[in-house]
DNA sequence: CGAACTTTTGACAAGCATCAACACGTGTGG
DNA sequence: CCACACGTGTTGATGCTTGTCAAAAGTTCG
């Protein structure tokens, strides 16, 4: 881990990650406050390093500020399997109440974030239920958001699964602010993109050909323009209410 | 729905469930003590019935005491995907603290199960921080299991798949001390392991024949031999640490 | 005993993987 | 400043895993 510790910085830094705690639960201006004086302390990661790997133990808490990060478990014969992407806003439980981690956590792309004790967080819990409740509800859309991976993977062909990647991308993306609608950066090589929907490289490859000839999206590499937002959509199968944004 | 409400009965019947949930957290008796006196209904639901459908909204969270029930997503072509199955002693938040399902859940078998108010659970935890504790680590390990699921979709071949599958049942039912170690009940039939596991029925026909005759399982239907454990899980690229059990 | 479901079997098609090579851009060190 | 290595994207040929369709055999239950 190539980590840069920096001191203490104003609290207002952590505003995103109280904003989206706060967007579907309601917390008190009390709740936000009690969050926001949470001992923490920042920290940087270039692209590629580990924020935590399999096996390892820790106890503490991530708070995305910038950049994106990816969660991903490796098969026996060395496969490996993209579990979810977070971006800013998102709290990135490393091993949380759990004893270990099981699977581990990449930086996508340089990325900014906070570090929590997980005691310091347990007994603002205690504290703060609102705070709790809305931690409890961000791991229940976790959950949501894995299960629609599950169906993803499970009954849609290569067309969809990436056509659906990209839509839960560009929403999310949206949600956070961190683009305007029809230009995104999934800043997902096709190897990655191939990583998080069970297929090899070269038939991402192929497949996001098609929909660039079919007129879904355009531009090269990681920066994209969806051209057509409704035909992405049907050609992910994409319905946004598993996301619970809002 | 088939329900059969059942008056209050005496709360030793909830044991499976404080166990569980004390079984991973520390909690005292004082904790286990306030559960067990959470306002509560017994109900029975039929083979096929469901808990909940896709869609609709319920403020409540039930607790399994006895049979199956599996959750899944259906897609737009009408193709159906399990995202998990739940035993004695799970609780099963239904839409829990998000605005609707998103999913339905469904019984596999007669299930009996007792119903708990979502308010309820959160007066508890506000009296009781450690019950909170325990019910966000039992959230944690349903994120855990449904991204073991999600490596399982995307980077396992069919043998592979159904291997895992049955080995994560057999632990599961046997943690939950419903079976004897080599004898097990899948409850499923091979198109419910083919929703589970995103094939088909008739793939996983030839593939479960495959492994009767290789002597990693014997017995027919859904009652089951496990002949050869370690070849099941070698087949299964299987390890329990996602689970977190004890 | 018949109806409905589940398992089994066969023939065939298709989607995706695999392997291998090449093109392209970018950064880096000689 | 060029040459080179490296990562990423692209293309082609080929084959295997899995899906599809259809029908028969076995099982459960009323």
């Amino acid at each position: 881990m190539n980590l840069h510790n920096q001191a203490f910085k104003k609290s207002a830094q952590l505003t995103p990650l109280a904003d989206k705690l706060g967007r579907s639960c309601s917390l008190s201006d009390d709740d936000v406050e009690a969050f926001l004086a949470l001992p923490h302390h920042f920290m940087t990661v270039e692209a590629g390093g580990y924020l935590i790997r399999e096996g390892e133990s820790a106890a503490h808490c991530c708070g995305m500020l910038s950049g994106f990060v990816y969660r991903h478990r490796m098969t026996r014969r060395g496969a490996r399997q993209i579990l979810a992407v977070h971006l800013r806003g998102d709290m990135v439980e490393l091993n949380a109440t759990l004893d270990y981690a099981d699977h581990s956590v990449q930086a996508l792309t340089r990325i900014e974030l906070v570090h929590f004790a997980m005691s310091d967080i347990q007994e603002l819990i205690e504290d703060h239920p609102a705070i709790g409740r809305a931690f409890h509800r961000e791991t229940m859309v976790d959950v949501s958001v894995a299960r629609e991976w599950i169906v993803n993977l499970g009954r849609r062909n290569a067309r969809e699964r990436i056509a659906h990647l990209f839509c839960e991308l560009a929403l999310r993306q949206e949600a956070a602010g961190l683009c305007v609608s029809p230009n995104f950066n999934w800043h997902m090589t096709q190897e990655q993109i191939a990583d998080a929907t069970g297929l090899t490289s070269v038939h991402v490859n192929r497949t996001v050909q098609r929909m660039r000839a079919d007129g879904l999206i355009s531009g090269g590499r990681s920066a994209v323009t969806v051209t057509d937002w409704p035909g992405l959509q049907a050609a992910g199968d994409f319905t946004s209410a598993y996301l619970h944004q809002a």
